[in-house]
DNA sequence: CGCACTACCTACTGGTCGGTAGGTATTCTG
DNA sequence: CAGAATACCTACCGACCAGTAGGTAGTGCG
């Protein structure tokens, strides 16, 4: 690092201007809050716009302060969408964890964990637009692999689909494809909102559309799966 | 304009410009299958790192030729990506059209339906991802509106299981929210097709796996409508 | 031949990008 | 109170962007 040849520095470099006092600083209370602040506006812009719409100055307006100091923060782009996106994945992972514990069986485990994933995309509706892009550029935009992240709980939940039809339980499926069905079922409702708005009349992801969309799915998804 | 002391025109630089005599020119015939060949590229990068994440460069790349040629064929970045968007649209509405007029009923309709999409998609993954690109950033960056577009049919398609629904053949659903189910759990498998390759041990968008995954919607949907 | 036309080129413009250098207030700490 | 640390700033950099200017081969037609 830093190893900048010294013809780069001019002098009008440090003849700064020192017209602007801004002001606006902030105590060691507010710095956390700088950067929780900076996360936030990135995932707003990240979800809204992806990583190659979104430019740090993006970023730094919706914040109120200027690039270099959004980059005091974060040593890069990369590093901040890097942050932002693991920050996602384990409010997700940790949320659905609870509901994957429960020790609830058949119809009723599902129901749980379906009720769970849709809390969630609620709360998160920016998250899921995130994951969406992500998995639409293969999912290995940064070094995590999203898909390598999430295949032990696909793998689980397919184990359990196979136990509870061998069971009886559930009507026979292939149980790897009703997960990749149902996770672009539900996904599919949120990331693309702005779509369907078109397509309907009311509004998408509102509390009571949303209640609906989740009571359609859940009543499909039985239907499905249950005489 | 060429100022250039003549001390900096070496004997390589007049050697090298008359090297390569770029001799690729095209006939009349080949004009217009250099605009095709341009759309077909551009179809492949805005598919695989949309409208933000492709230059013109990269499609003038592809296809051979430089920018300034490929600007000489389109009047902007935004008139080439109308006009593939507009491709788009076209070919998958005459094509969704003949399964959609045909005189099928019940549960065969549905599944003409399905399998024209399916094979549609099959036929054109670069559409499939460029359009999931589209609903994401809520289908208005160009001119065009999709929801407005794919309105009357989702309308139509609404009414008809509406109208089975009532004359009891088939179980009872929201019809509207059946179908953003049925257009998610679908259009999910080929627009994420890199990151579902992470998640199963076979490989997504292969002939047999499309097949396995028709099959599976198919027989998941008629459990699900038919008793 | 002369002239318009097409398809391509190199070389450029103005603007934006991510990132860096270096400075200045303010606060914390010894 | 001195010095380190923090959080912000302006001014700059090189790279790249979409788009333009202007030139040059080759083609078709009178």
């Amino acid at each position: 690092m830093s190893q900048v040849p010294l013809s780069q520095i001019s002098a009008s470099q440090i003849s700064a201007s020192q017209v602007a006092p801004p002001s606006n600083f902030r105590t060691d209370d507010d710095a956390r809050s700088t950067r929780e602040l900076i996360i936030a506006e990135s995932l707003r812009c990240f979800a809204e716009a992806g990583y190659n719409g979104t430019s740090l100055n993006d970023i730094a307006a919706g914040v109120g302060i200027r690039r270099p100091s959004l980059l005091h923060h974060f040593a890069s782009k990369e590093a901040l969408y890097g942050e932002v996106f693991e920050r996602l994945l384990a409010d997700w992972l940790e949320r659905l964890e609870v509901a994957v514990a429960d020790q609830a069986l058949g119809w009723a485990k599902v129901e749980l964990v379906l009720n769970a994933g849709f809390r969630l995309f609620e709360d998160t509706p920016d998250y899921v637009r995130m994951m969406r892009r992500e998995a639409l550029d293969g999912g290995t935009h940064l070094g995590i692999d999203l898909a390598a992240v999430l295949r032990p709980l696909f793998d689980a939940a397919s184990a359990y689909f196979d136990a509870q039809m061998d069971a009886g339980v559930f009507k026979r499926h292939n149980s790897r494809h009703l997960l990749i069905t149902g996770y672009g079922a539900i996904l599919t409702y949120f990331s693309d909102a702005a779509f369907i708005d078109g397509l309907i009349d009311d509004e998408a992801l509102t509390k009571e559309h949303i209640a609906e969309h989740r009571d359609h799915v859940l009543s499909f998804f039985k239907s499905a799966l249950i005489d």
